[in-house]
RNA sequence: CGCGGGAUGGAGCAGCUGGUAGCUCGUCGGGCUCAUAACCCGGAGGUUGCAGGUUCAAACCCUGCUCCCGCAA
């Protein structure tokens, strides 16, 4: 079976990795163009770029799958299949139609939840406590294709966006090789989504990543959580930014003035949210590497009943 | 050459207009205490990222380099 392998970010690279371990045919590694990243507008391969060069893969990075070349250049590798694993270019229905066992897409959510771009952080940030990945048959819409396989991964109490997307990607990469052997083997089960649950996960913003203290406790540690590492919450502390890398909820009911640190001591401080209370201890001021609260403390003066954000 | 901040004893920081370095924490020794992450006394520990330059004299000024970080993409 001939399989083009489509993807792009550090959570597609299990999914190649184990397509390449378990030696399936891969004729061809699609991938983003290498763009100016970074600071200093460095020219950056994408992390699927790099793995399927390790291996000696083909790589093809068209600046639009759109284009006519593209598609011909696709086609003609005569696929049998085309994995897509998040690439990032929306693929055009001639190559979608093309493969004789289909295109599929490994997403990292239970469609027909959380469909979009981001999925991993939306479902910590809104503090659900089980999410997982989804095999599907790609169709025109987005995330709309009928679902394949699935696998429910609980979202642990304090995990993070990066550890829990680790774990996705991982049971991902597994579930596409289910996927690809049973629909090798001949069968295709598969079953429509239902619109009607369908919720999206729209791209994370600037607006995303900044503290609120008016909302409650528990909402604000979810955002920390499934922001961290990247991108990341913040606040501004005495009229510097500084990222919130990691808090303690300590309590979850009492109220006050939001924004307002009502202690430190030498190694966290606690912060006042609409309701409840947040330990804060790990951080990172703008121009600063990330450090504990603690060494934070050391060097920034900190008075209680500062107030945050403002 | 996208914009900007930073590199100072183990950690985090200060050091304005140049005269060989200070604070908090940690660490070591001693003391107080039922006890302590608390308190008191004392000590060790820095060729101030690297290489040049200006100067009688540079952590502080200039040049080049390396690394870290924020923003923007």
């Amino acid at each position: 079976m001939r399989i083009i392998f489509m993807g792009t970010s550090v959570f597609a690279v299990p999914s190649l990795k184990k397509l390449i371990n378990n030696n399936f045919t891969i004729v061809s590694v699609v991938t983003q163009p290498d763009r100016p990243r970074g600071r200093g507008k460095k020219m950056q391969p994408t992390p699927v770029k790099e793995i399927a060069e390790e291996y000696n893969l083909e790589v093809f990075q068209p600046q639009r799958v759109k284009d006519p070349d593209t598609i011909n250049y696709i086609l003609d590798l005569e696929p049998d299949l085309i994995v897509v694993v998040s690439y990032g270019q929306i693929i055009p229905t001639e190559i979608l139609d093309y493969p004789r066992y289909g295109c599929i897409n490994l997403h990292a959510s239970l469609l027909p939840e959380y469909r979009g771009a981001a999925p991993i952080q939306r479902v910590i940030m809104d503090g659900k406590k089980v999410s997982g990945v989804t095999t599907m048959f790609m169709e025109e819409g987005l995330d709309t294709g009928d679902i394949i396989m699935q696998v429910p991964i609980p979202i642990n109490n304090d995990i993070n966006h990066g550890e829990y997307e680790k774990k996705l990607a991982a049971a991902g990469a597994e579930l596409l090789i289910d996927t690809i052997r049973t629909i090798e083997s001949g069968s295709m089960p598969q079953r429509k989504q239902n619109d009607e649950k369908a919720t999206y996960a729209p791209m994370i913003t600037r607006e995303d990543e900044k503290i609120d203290w008016n909302n409650t406790a528990e909402h604000i540690h979810n955002q920390v959580r499934g922001l961290n590492p990247e991108p990341a919450a913040f606040t501004i502390i005495n009229g510097v930014k500084v990222k919130i890398h990691k808090t303690i909820l300590v309590d979850e009911n009492q109220t006050g003035q939001p924004g307002v640190v009502i202690d430190t001591d030498r190694d966290k401080f606690t912060v006042q949210t609409k309701q409840g209370r947040l330990l804060i201890t790990e951080v990172q001021r703008e121009g600063k590497r990330r450090m504990s609260a603690r060494d934070f403390l050391q060097g920034f003066s900190l008075e209680k009943g500062s107030l945050l954000d403002s």
